[in-house]
RNA sequence: GGUCUCUUGGCCGAGUGGCUAGGCACCGGUCUGCAAAACCGAUUACUCCGGUUCGAAUCCGGAAGAGACCUCCA
């Protein structure tokens, strides 16, 4: 089979065979969070997404620089008319700094993701500390004719730009179908076409961040940050550029197009985009009240979740779909997640006590091809997971004895999921708690000895009494043939 | 309204022109004093209507339903 990584390009709407600009250097691009608001599931999808692409790139052998941004300007307009942004308001009610607002929630994006084992991006850009480099991009933009200025601010001329170049090529737009269909908002009425779009813009009296420029004093449009960030940390042309697919228009059209204007070509190689998370079905938003945020997912306080899910619960279940398909989020679907990633660690943890044996029935190096050659099509998850399910058939299969393993298949069988569960997809076991409370688990000991003594004369009133009275408290009891395993179940 | 995408069994979710992933739930069996776990086995699919084909859930056309985006809002 091929060993070749074919990734989906959305410019192209093709599976494309990845072949970096100056291997074994690779550059990725991802848009973070704009940090006015809680983290949530919305921010946990491309977080892990492109973290597993990541991951994957570096047991790959790449060198890769993994620029993830954090949005923290532009998007604090004070406008009372319509729209408020709901932080922007608390910050203004507690009288914080639009930074102290901007750090607290970086911290908790930083904390949730660390929960959720996403690595740390190589490089994590802020807008505020690159106003520098947008400005001279917008002027790069303005010297070559595709930028005009109205009452001090900057809007990026669509019409212009579409003369010599093609706008919509990404989001498959027509300028055309645009002029008919954009909604015309007030307070547009500076700009020549209501496509158009602000690079940048004169900050009203009530704005609170703003800087000098020759423009006026005022701030950058949102789509800037990206050209000018992506392109100081990865070049003028760099490899890979991911986010929602959300963000495909207008900001990834947007973005395109101030690249173009300012340097006369392209500078993403290849766009990946992942789908969006419904919640029974329907979509996530605040205004449907069915947002759940992470720390809702993690402490189980939300309306349509009965129980908590920890953070490996969430990323098992992001990555049994494929990032290009919508996912829907639901208790039900939650629940079977988390049984069927405890069973696959369960059999993790077994493979130590299967018995090598002289021939074997298994063969690791086959279900490995599979997992190498779901990874390169498009990064299929999905696939991984159910391959690694059929491992966790044989070990069980193995302690069973209806497999057999011999010496080699063992060490294989772990290094696979030490390979692909935990270094690629990111998965971690969960600590278990009997090693961090010894009291804890001597006294369990101590009762399924007892219990274990009065089964061996029969009183099964005795035993049934310790093993339901441990269940109800939570401890799942697994008898053997002269022993006993048990371990803690989850809420 | 425009552009695009999707529609798989009780639930979630892969996939390919014919050999019918995987998880969860359910049912039967093995094991067990009884359970639990595990193992073995069975059952339930491809929204609808046409067409292409020896053969389509998979390709084409149409219908219905759902979703995303349509500008300063991630």
């Amino acid at each position: 089979m091929s060993s070749k990584l074919f990734i989906f390009n959305t410019i192209s709407r093709k599976k494309e065979e990845f072949i970096p600009l100056n291997p074994p250097f690779v550059g990725i691009y991802v848009c973070g969070p704009t940090v006015y608001g809680d983290p949530h599931l919305g921010h946990a999808r491309p977080a892990i997404t492109f973290d597993v692409l990541f991951r994957y790139l570096q047991y790959s052998k790449y060198k890769v620089r993994y620029v993830r941004n954090i949005t923290d300007v532009g998007h604090l307009e004070n406008d009372s008319d319509y729209g408020e942004d709901k932080i922007e308001k608390k910050a203004r009610l507690e009288q914080l700094e639009p930074m102290e607002v901007v750090q607290y929630y970086s911290d908790r994006y930083h904390d949730f993701m660390a929960q959720l084992n996403v690595k740390k991006p190589s490089i994590e850009p802020r807008a505020s500390g690159h106003i520098i480099e947008q400005m001279q991009l917008i002027e790069e933009i303005e010297k070559n004719g595709f930028a005009y200025t109205v009452n001090g601010s900057v809007y990026f001329d669509v019409e212009a730009y579409s003369k010599k170049y093609h706008y919509g090529k990404l989001s498959g737009r027509v300028l055309e179908d645009l002029y008919s269909n954009t909604r015309n908002l007030d307070g547009q009425d500076e700009k020549r076409n209501p496509f158009d779009f602000a690079l940048w813009k004169k900050a009203l009296p009530e704005h609170i961040m703003r800087w000098q420029s020759k423009w006026s004093v005022g701030f950058p449009g949102w789509h800037l940050e990206c050209s000018a960030m992506s392109t100081k940390y990865l070049g003028d042309v760099f490899d890979i550029h991911g986010g929602g697919m959300d963000l495909i228009f207008p900001h990834h059209e947007c973005e395109i197009a101030q690249s173009v204007a300012a340097h006369g070509k392209e500078t993403v190689r290849y766009w990946m985009h992942n789908n969006m998370i419904t919640i029974n079905g329907q979509k996530m938003g605040k205004s449907l009240g069915n947002f759940i945020t992470l720390e809702q997912l993690f402490t189980g306080e939300h309306v349509v979740l009965t129980k908590a899910y920890n953070p490996m619960t969430i990323r098992f279940f992001i990555l049994q779909a494929h990032y290009r398909s919508t996912l829907d989020f639901s208790n039900e679907a939650l629940l079977a997640a988390e049984k069927g990633f405890d069973r696959m660690l369960e059999a993790y943890n077994n493979i130590n006590n299967i018995k090598p044996s002289e021939n074997s029935t298994v063969n690791i190096s086959e279900i490995r091809n599979k997992c190498v050659d779901a990874l390169n099509d498009d990064l299929s998850t999905p696939i991984v997971i159910s391959c690694l399910f059929d491992v966790v058939k044989t070990i069980n299969g193995a302690i069973a004895g209806n497999e057999k393993f011999d010496k080699q298949n063992i060490d294989d069988c772990k290094k696979l999921f030490d390979d692909f569960a935990f270094e690629i997809l990111g998965l971690t076991h969960e600590t278990n708690i009997t090693n961090n409370n010894k009291i804890l688990s001597e006294v369990v000991n101590l009762l399924l000895n007892e219990r274990l003594l009065a089964k061996q004369r029969k009183d099964f009133e005795a035993s049934d009494r310790i093993r339901n009275q441990l269940t109800s408290l939570g401890i799942e009891i697994k008898d053997t043939k002269d022993s006993f395993e048990w371990k803690l179940k989850k809420q």
